[in-house]
DNA sequence: GCCGTTTTCGGCCCGACTGTTTTCAGTCG
């Protein structure tokens, strides 16, 4: 089981034991631990096999009662208690609970007194208007649950940050041109840039809140005003996306702007400081003993208001931020500003949209200093891979531009070598020592076993040859998740090598994601921040890299695009020598060739 | 069910909105 089936079975025992009635903190309980394990940075069956029960306590919101039940999955792949639970309440209302405005309670009502146990069930009894006569139930609530109904089949979950994140800049825009709006900004998990969200948060400053709301249940593409208050409303468009919006009075915006922003837990943590002092945090205001009102317009005043330094939206997710802000150590998180090399990008040479020079062209002017073009490899049929010849060709072209750019740009020359599903690369050594810099990627047979596609992985990193791994899991957002990997061997073996990890800033990859990027920054992994450019535009994709990075507590420090064009090249070519001397470097069939690669310079 | 430089027992966030109420319960974030 990994760690996510471990997390959808707490996260079933939850919505069951609240649809039975279980105290509300128990079931919030088996949430926590559900949210911990599943955003995991490590295996949890490494943490059980070396540690069993004790070192799975060690993990936050893991006591001896859930300790105990994943000691069970692990071992049987079965839980007693669950199963015991199934039979109790029917497993099929979890469902029910996922229609908008039914919660336990309706769902247990729906259960107990009609027999209702399925979505279908729900919708026949509305339409056949049966909810009604139900205690605390009229006829609207019989419409909003067959809208709720509607809705979930065009809902889709989750939704990428890439599409979330231009649709809340494009409200904002609008709202930003209301009168007596002072400030307007995202909220929640888009604002900690979240791979996916599950809805827009929007905050608006004003002392005038009744056009703000006007303008935004009337915005272009809103098929459903799904609430609308005096200082909050509700929406959805037509793709199943919500968003909904909190005016508050600018003297207050501060308050308001952090707690919505969360994470939840995080805000907690902050109640507890708060509460330390003396003092009760809400979205309004800090509040004293005697009752009297601390406001704050600005967040900045909320952390200070706390004794802390500000902390960025991308670390609030109590994953250890608060602490390391009382102890003034929180990390200088990577900026934008800091990235002077994209070594990630493709041209027309294989599946890109552009020349090489149109591409060096939009890369200067995003203001990188070093662009590594990184085509295909051969075998990657659809895209135009390179062969070994058609290299040759490119780098005389590519030779050819960087001498009409003279020093404006370093272009290196690079291939991303696709790692095949026999495990080997696909160029021989001799080719991939002709590059300045080689990335290497799985793209095919990602659903192999376990040990096989790790297996793929770990022979690439520990190719002297290979300088970064491309997009290691090879995860689609929302699509497609990445390959069964052994993350821990990865890590190890890369932490061994001194191979780069991508850190792939599309926002249909961020992969690596922000837990194994905190890892890997532990662990002192080289990092590499790409955008994978197909496109002129998409150089402009590497915010999402850096968001990702910063909630992974990347510095700069650790990213190898910080770095000139000089420092690059002799990390390259120094790369391939020190893994060589590596003891633990496992035996190549042949053996190293002097390293002429990346020796040569222009 | 979890957690602990106040606590091994007693807390665990709470307010807006909606629809049903004739003063409140359920849902949601």
């Amino acid at each position: 089981m990994t760690n996510k089936d471990l997390a959808e079975v707490f996260t079933s025992i939850a919505d069951l034991l609240e649809i039975k009635g279980e105290i509300i903190y128990k079931t919030l309980a088996y949430r926590k631990a559900a949210e911990t394990l599943s955003e995991y940075g490590r295996d949890v069956n490494d943490v059980w096999r070396e540690g069993g029960q004790k070192a799975l306590r060690e993990i936050p919101g893991v006591g001896q009662a859930i300790a105990e039940k994943i000691d069970e999955l692990l071992s049987t792949g079965k839980l007693e208690f669950f199963e015991k639970l199934k039979l109790e309440v029917p497993p099929s209302l979890i469902d029910v609970l996922k229609i908008s405005g039914v919660g336990p309670k309706k769902a247990a009502l729906f259960w107990k007194q009609l027999d209702i146990i399925t979505v279908e069930g729900v919708k026949a009894a509305a339409q056949a208007g049966k909810l009604r006569g139900l205690p605390g139930m009229g006829e609207k609530s019989e419409q909003k649950i067959l809208e709720g109904i509607e809705a979930l089949s065009r809902r889709s979950g989750r939704a990428p940050l890439g599409n979330a994140l231009p649709l809340a800049r494009d409200i904002l825009n609008v709202l930003r041109g209301v009168k007596g709006v002072v400030a307007a900004e995202m909220a929640g998990s888009l604002r900690r840039m979240k791979a996916t969200v599950g809805d827009l948060d929007l905050l608006v400053a004003s002392a005038d809140p009744a056009p703000v709301m006007r303008a935004f249940t009337s915005l272009k593409g809103v098929v459903r005003v799904l609430g609308q208050g005096e200082t909050k409303s509700s929406i959805e468009f037509a793709s199943g996306m919500r968003a909904q919006l909190w005016v508050h009075p600018p003297q207050r915006f501060g308050t308001a702007l952090q707690y919505a922003t969360g994470s939840k837990d995080h805000n907690v943590r902050l109640r507890e400081l708060a509460l330390d002092k003396g003092l009760s945090l809400s979205d309004q205001s800090f509040t004293k003993k005697n009752g009297k009102e601390i406001l704050c317009a600005a967040e900045e005043e909320v952390y200070a208001t706390l004794g802390l330094p500000f902390i960025p939206p991308e670390l609030r997710e109590d994953r250890g931020e608060v602490q390391a802000a009382l102890k003034k150590q929180l990390p200088d998180l990577i900026t934008l500003a800091d990235i002077r090399a994209d070594l990630h990008s493709h041209s027309t040479w294989s599946d890109g949209r552009a020349s090489i020079r149109q591409m060096a062209d939009a890369a200067m002017a995003r203001g990188l200093k070093t662009l590594a073009v990184t085509d295909h490899s051969q075998s990657l049929g659809v895209t135009g891979g390179l062969t070994p010849e058609r290299l040759r060709a490119q780098r005389k072209e590519i030779d050819k531009v960087q001498k009409e750019l003279g020093d404006k740009i370093t272009l290196l020359q690079g291939a991303e070598v696709e790692i095949k599903a026999d495990g080997s690369l696909d160029y021989d050594d001799d080719v991939l020592a002709s590059l300045d810099v080689v990335i290497a990627s799985l793209h095919t047979s990602l659903r192999q076993p376990r040990a096989q596609v790790t297996q793929r992985l770990l022979n690439a990193i520990r190719n002297p040859q290979v300088d970064i791994i491309g997009h290691p899991t090879g995860r689609l957002i929302p699509d497609r998740e990445g390959a069964d990997l052994d993350m821990d061997a990865a890590l190890a073996a890369a932490k061994e090598s001194g191979v780069a990890l991508e850190i792939n800033a599309h926002p249909a990859r961020l992969d690596l994601d922000d837990v194994y990027s905190r890892r890997a920054m532990d662990m002192s992994i080289p990092l590499s921040i790409n955008t994978d450019a197909h496109h002129p535009n998409d150089f402009a994709l590497m915010d999402y890299g850096i968001a990702s990075a910063r909630r992974g507590w990347v510095t700069a420090s650790n990213v190898i695009n910080v770095w000139d064009a000089t420092r690059l090249r002799r990390w390259l070519a120094r790369r391939s020598e020190i893994t060589v001397r590596s003891p633990a470097a496992p035996p190549r069939s042949k053996p190293k060739p002097s390293p002429k690669k990346k020796s040569k310079t222009r």
